[in-house]
DNA sequence: GCTATATATTCGTAGATTCGAATATTGTCA
DNA sequence: TGACAATATTCGAATCTACGAATATATAGC
């Protein structure tokens, strides 16, 4: 069971281990019931993209879709993910300095690589 | 700002996104300073593969190792990332039913690739 | 110095993830 | 029914990740 936990969570996070998923959990976070077609209007990605990145986590059962006529609404399926990403923000804020200095590194990173 | 702190979360998540990693966080919660030998018996894991792992959440400073002689004692940089667990756990109970459904299918699908 | 112990790194390969392009599905409205 | 709009799925190529085996590095004690 310990074992269980840990995939679980393992797979939770592997969910929200993508920025643009990130964005995604926001916007429903922040505005509810939201269409694909404004999610990715909002956030400036291709709609297959989307499409793709909402699987993610529906399969994890983090969103979840309610059909309504020609369009599909998406909305957080649980208050508590919002919350992780709170703690995220304080922590980010707690290591302002550090984070910073980890994304220059990861920038760089995609410098040498490209 | 708001994007690179999406990808600062999404590089947290990453680096947790494993269930050892997650054992080995858990077990530096739980135990304060542990040295990498005691890491690797606990979980039952390979010396190099543990090593690879800590460097995973050393990159993203969600550990640190102070070493004293011949070994490194590892410790958890910030209790938020403990704070993070604790929140899943606590989801895990409360969609019980469909997390054990979820973990049935992730088995399910390691057969079929296997 | 030499040997043993603890930990880290590198390397190769198998498997997973990401993306856009193309295509499929589903629902609406005439 | 046909044309259109919204969303989902499939496919292939590029990139990334995980693991064990082998190797490297550092420190202790003699």
């Amino acid at each position: 069971m310990q074992d269980s936990l840990r995939r679980f969570k393992a797979g939770i996070f592997q969910a929200l281990a993508h920025p643009s998923r990130i964005a995604i959990v926001e916007l429903l976070r922040d505005e509810g019931e939201v269409p694909v077609g404004r999610i990715y209007e909002r956030l400036g990605l291709e709609q297959a993209n989307v499409s793709q990145h909402l699987a993610v986590l529906r399969s994890k059962e983090i969103v979840t879709g309610r059909k309504d006529g020609n369009q599909v609404f998406y909305s957080l399926r649980d208050r508590i993910i919002g919350k992780v990403l709170d703690l995220l923000r304080q922590y980010f804020q707690a290591h302002l300095q550090e984070a910073l200095e980890l994304l220059k590194d990861m920038r760089k990173d995609e410098h040498l690589s490209g």
